[in-house]
DNA sequence: CAACTTTCGTTACCTAAGGTAATGACGTAA
DNA sequence: TTACGTCATTACCTTAGGTAACGAAAGTTG
């Protein structure tokens, strides 16, 4: 794999971008509406049409930080407990998730991931990944190397 | 409002971009996880007011285009026309639109957005974009031009 | 011009997804 | 051990969107 970096800017900037569209809150309006569409776009890329939004990301979570409560789902998903529950009861219905009891509190249930529901959540990364390498490839080089920069970037934004 | 073109790179790229950074299988799979997170955690800064989203795109859409027809609202929206006769009604409600007679097709009904309705988008798109503002003022020009390329393309790759 | 077909907005009804209130089982502290 | 808090769940409600059916107004054709 070849890293030698780019020779900074390929070309000047190909699109021309006027200083206004370059202050905050200009931007931000911009960018945030170009954002929310590619994301929903790309969200629109699934394994299977039988799995919901919701449900993948509750599985995207199993899959990333191992078995979770009901409870801290509901956390991380901004949602209430009883739509955990239902989330959750959808998914161990089609057999993508199991419970199992929780080895300390027999009040509370851990919910893991099983081999189906991981494979459904690679089958789902692919199918996006797919899906946006095929758009970047119709792109210039530089446009790339601008998406690049603007992914470092946005990375920082995420976290912050 | 100054409408100078911004003179190329101000600076070198800061953040030094591999080619295989470029290649669009390696960057598709870390533009998906930026663009979704991000998209994620603008999404979660939801206004608190009375207004829902769907009604505000309408009345984003009235406010950019002037009076529009439900049926072409609902094409613009990607709804199905009842669900546009609801939205535009709740706006209607709200006095933040109005209809009005088609001047030549009695079928037809024109939705007029009003003062209220201008001031609303107004209040509205500055709360929703508080959030991402305030995080690009942190930026440096250069980055924030960045951003601004990248909305440029993220926008046609969302519509291709 | 009269009779049909199409188009537009609307109403009626259904479904999906999430929220609140109440419940039952279990831990925890007085 | 009794009282209280916590966790998941169930029951019920609200909301947003979709499909089917309808009435009014155009257009189309004999």
């Amino acid at each position: 794999m070849p890293s030698l970096t780019v020779p900074a800017p390929v070309v000047a900037p190909p699109s021309a971008i006027k200083a206004s569209q370059c202050r905050p809150g200009t931007l931000a309006g911009e960018l945030r509406i170009s954002l929310l569409r590619t994301a929903r776009r790309v969200r629109m890329e699934r394994s299977s049409s039988e799995i919901t939004d919701a449900q993948y990301s509750v599985l995207h979570a199993l899959a990333n930080l191992g078995p979770l409560t009901p409870g801290v789902l509901a956390d991380r998903e901004h949602v209430q407990p009883p739509s955990m529950t239902r989330t959750v009861a959808a998914l161990v219905e089609a057999g993508l998730a199991a419970r199992s009891e929780h080895p300390t509190d027999r009040r509370q249930v851990l919910v893991t991931i099983t081999t189906a529901g991981e494979q459904e959540v690679r089958e789902t990364k692919r199918r996006r990944d797919a899906w946006l390498a095929k758009r970047l490839a119709d792109l210039t080089l530089a446009e790339r190397a601008t998406l690049a920069e603007a992914t470092e970037i946005l990375r920082r934004i995420a976290t912050a």
